[in-house]
DNA sequence: CGGTCTGTTGAAATTGATCAATACCGGTGG
DNA sequence: CCACCGGTATTGATCAATTTCAACAGACCG
């Protein structure tokens, strides 16, 4: 029923089905976006031409910013199925979107999305709550930085990215692939790649997470989420407050 | 021309047309809006009815995290004419939403501004700018929080803070009002209560920023947001990248 | 004028960074 | 198949930044 072959549809479908009530026939206006699929080696940076969105069909994207010194901060990362907008990356070309490993990108214009989006109601709702789970994610990021110790952090971002790929399929129960190097794990959680070396090693004797090659396995994630106190995606979508 | 009694009006008016061209017909729709105006005592925290949003009369407000133990993490900060969204802030009642000192907020439906949206689509493009700037201060925030040390944390959130008051016109050419305490100041940086008096004193001893009182003195922003590099906002509705 | 919240200061303890050397790992080419 | 290579990870020693604890000094408020 679904198109295969780079399965990008059908991650968009189910990550923004998620997060919104969200019918196969509403998201069928997707399939009248004009796209582009381009592949991208590893570390390459995105220029997108100034209205570009993308979704990621294969692989991970960063964005980050480099500092005079050579000081490196990565902000957070899309992982399949996630939407770009190149757009907002402008202040001075110091914010930028890379590819981490080959990754696979279907581009399209973003006057053509918000055309679609005028076109189904139900597309706004669910594209708008997919944006609020990015700036969600990004509160993670600098309630990690600012108040996790460097286990807490480690450990609080890699539930989180196993609760992202998990929902799009990409993750076992117990672990996920890490494609990431310590050096620039260590600029995402603002440490030295050495501390990061020394915190893993931590985690492995407290037996809180193992690694096997790039393999990051949660031997127990239910706890480890209450420790770090981590919140679950799935939460997300529950009723406000009062 | 413009109603005055408390300028939330006003200043939200400037600050969207400054992110985005808005005419003063575009933002008349704005009127159409029911609003209700609301006092807030200090640090009183806010409980937005399920789909309600805020724009700031008055005062500062706040967002923030408590964890088991204690420790708090402030993410962002609220200043007049900046809107407030009081949906998103769910999951499992984490977030929080209070204000800093004495505060009047206008409180309106969410229902009513998407539908005032749908009437005005200048306004759309104009609070979807908002949007990306709230963004952007949480992408300075992580990077602060990251890679920055102690006194350029401290210093790169005072340009921050000082550019959007200065947008708003509530800062002076070299000085804001900061109604927070060090506290609370710690809690936004990412550092102990302590740490950040001693940062303070050095940033005085390096004639870098004075104090007097609660009134916070930039001797030469130029030079201090080149040192941490800071991107002043008005550099942000700039062309985009190619 | 007392009480409470906030800021300052000192000393000791902790955490994380830096530097430098070594080990490992996955390719690549002989 | 093996030797080598570049990039990555680990380890130890030392250094620097920051926290914590505790005491005290102001400031503000009623």
């Amino acid at each position: 029923m679904v198109k295969r072959l780079s399965g990008w549809r059908e991650k968009l479908y189910i990550k923004l089905s998620h997060l919104s009530p969200l019918s196969e026939s509403d998201f069928a206006a997707v399939d009248t976006l004009v796209w582009e699929s381009k592949s991208y080696s590893r570390q390459q940076d995105i220029w997108g031409a100034p209205a570009t969105m993308a979704v990621v069909a294969e692989g991970w994207c960063y964005r980050y910013r480099l500092l005079e010194d050579g000081r490196r901060m990565v902000f957070n990362y899309w992982l399949p199925g996630d939407l770009i907008n190149l757009a907002p990356l402008s202040p001075g070309l110091h914010f930028r979107t890379a590819t981490v490993g080959t990754a696979e990108l279907v581009h399209f214009s973003a006057t053509d999305f918000s055309e679609m989006c005028n076109a189904t109601p139900e597309l706004v709702t669910a594209f708008a709550a997919s944006e609020r789970l990015d700036g969600l994610l990004l509160a993670n990021q600098v309630l990690r930085l600012g108040r996790l110790s460097a286990p807490e952090r480690v450990a609080h971002l890699f539930l989180e990215l196993w609760d992202r790929l998990r929902l799009v399929g990409l993750a076992d129960s117990d672990r996920f692939a890490l494609p990431i190097t310590y050096g620039m794990l260590a600029d995402t959680v603002g440490l030295s790649n050495v501390h990061v070396s020394r915190t893993m090693a931590l985690l492995r004797e407290n037996r809180m997470v193992g690694t096997d090659r790039r393999t990051i396995i949660l031997n127990d994630p239910e706890s480890l989420a209450d420790l770090v106190e981590y919140d679950p995606i799935a939460k997300i979508d529950g009723e406000d407050a009062v």
